[in-house]
DNA sequence: TTGTACGCGTTATCAC
DNA sequence: GTGATAACGCGTACAA
């Protein structure tokens, strides 16, 4: 590779000189610039950044921590992540995979490692503790997906708890009453909260939300048709299912037809994240919407705000919350 | 940020010692290697991988350039590559949104920059010798989904003539005569390639395909909804539909039913790349397999071995052909 | 076994 | 306007 240096010599300045074109430096005569500019062209000079980051302790670059790229909803999240960087000029050095605490854990300390400026972290697994100590360590580290309170102005989360309250209202306003819940059985809080909501808003309602009513599988199409298999098994009754994702939703949707049941004129299903395949799926699903793309643009620019020492907004928080998308597959109970 | 310097002095030993330590260096006594461990983890110490890449020369991150991560064949392609980086201990640097000429080249230019140690590429619109002139620069360019023959070993491309001829031949056999295309209005070779793999083999049949049956819009599903719209007003006759990908297959199958044509009973549609949505589509899409998994990890690997100096084998090649997956959107025609 | 000194490519602070 | 020179954080040859 080419450095500085070498361009200095061809061209006859210090590098001083170089480094001085190369940044747009105020005081270099306009035929000694043209002159090194030529030089640089012609032996194909490139300048090395990290050197660049060494002497003036800035990166240019932003750190992406997430579980499962080929999750629609996480490629989303990454996309809007990464728009937000280009603007800003910034390189996006990602991190993949992390489905499990020490894996996140690594994640997060490469990234920090590569002196990133900024970091979005989505971090299921890691204990409160350790992510506000490595929050500590990295102006420019936001949460992405989680509540700490320690940290609260580094968290752009989603309320979990009022999504499962405003599916559950939706099917009881449409006069479902024999309701079953097919959720996922990933040890995260998401689907605690949601399950939450949801019996809250049941209980409010009077309605009866029963063991057998409710089931767990892999948050995945493969998933929801398991659950809904299991479900109908079971023997359990119920006009209206929720979903812990569209991906479920969808699974369920399959199994019912496969079992000669109608959505939504025999059954109602509800999914939850409203990712590209609510749209694709027949019926279109009725669903929750994640502002997953405004809450990860958020969440990368103020990560990037911080890095440049802008100080939290102390009444600011960054709670987001979903809202219904009513398509084809749910429908009044006519029961 | 602690620097080595800083735990240097806090543990009395020279920097010189403390660099042992952190690399697991053969000469340093137990005792010592003891008490540096304790001081780096007292004050948390995190090596520079900047400043160690630049007296290295080594690099431990690899570029990825796409197009754009939310379309699902691009998140296969890059969450493969993620996981062969995992693998190599490396970390991806991506740059996604390359959909110029200009934005394609700044992105390779930018991870130049980087000194990436080796980079996937996908470009579609950067010209060949740009290309080439590139990918001497870097021992570990490699090019995803793209053939330029002179640098054919650095090239893990897909034939997509061959792709084109094996769908066409596909409904051939099953007796379809009357073929309709509804192709990508994107100005990239792909489309041409397999327009032109349908075209031969239907010559080869003596079927005839005029200019009215075939018609361009955007690659996506909302696209293939526009296409088929075109094609059933402008009175076109067909029994079997070839779409560029599985987003359009889908959008087509969509219009069809609007207009109460029932795939694959009066049409059948075939799509192409067999992302996740060819199966979530009613009913499961017909399509080709395109194996960019299995692409994307020879690519990355490819790149890996380059960086590190691996001759390029003269003999092998890396085209890949796409496969049939037979699903249930493709019927034998009975007209 | 440990320490000293140098260099990686770049920017910045001085002089001139 | 231009050029030495020192630093950034680290690895390593060499000396001790």
């Amino acid at each position: 590779m080419i450095t500085i240096k070498d361009i200095a010599e061809a061209a006859n300045v210090s590098p001083a000189t170089v480094s001085r074109v190369i940044n747009n430096g105020p005081k270099v005569g306009p035929k000694t610039r043209e002159h090194v500019k030529a030089v640089m062209d012609k032996m194909g000079y490139r300048p090395n950044i990290n050197a660049r980051a060494l002497v003036t302790q800035k990166s240019t670059s932003l750190g992406l921590v997430l579980a499962e790229l080929m999750d629609p909803f996480f490629a989303t999240y990454a996309n809007a992540i990464e728009n937000v960087a280009r603007k800003a000029n910034t390189q996006l050095l990602m991190s993949s995979g992390s489905v499990q605490a020490d894996t996140e854990l690594k994640a997060i300390e490469t990234l920090l490692n590569h002196r990133v400026k900024a970091m979005v972290v989505h971090a299921k697994f890691l204990d409160d503790d350790t992510l506000i100590q490595l929050a500590r360590q990295a102006p420019g580290f936001v949460l992405i997906n989680r509540y700490i309170d320690a940290i609260k102005h580094r968290c752009v989360w989603l309320d979990n708890v009022a999504g499962g309250r405003m599916m559950a209202e939706h099917v009881l306003k449409l006069g479902h009453r024999k309701i079953a819940v097919i959720s996922s059985d990933f040890a995260i809080e998401d689907r605690v909260q949601r399950e939450q909501g949801i019996r809250e808003s049941l209980a409010e309602w009077g309605v009866d939300l029963s063991d057998s009513q409710i089931v767990h599988a892999a948050p995945n199409q493969e998933g929801g048709e398991i659950a809904m298999r299991q479900l109908l098994a079971s023997g359990a009754r119920f006009t209206a299912i929720l979903a812990y994702n569209d991906a479920m939703a969808a699974g369920a949707i399959n199994t019912l037809y496969d079992h000669n049941l109608e959505v939504p004129r025999n059954v109602s299903v509800m999914g939850f994240d409203d990712v590209l395949q609510a749209q694709f799926c027949r019926p279109k699903l009725t669903t929750m919407n994640y502002p997953i793309e405004l809450m990860a643009s958020q969440a990368a620019s103020l990560a990037l705000d911080y890095a440049q020492g802008k100080q939290p907004d102390t009444d600011v928080t960054y709670k987001y919350l979903p809202t219904i998308v009513a398509r084809n597959s749910v429908a009044r109970c006519i029961g």
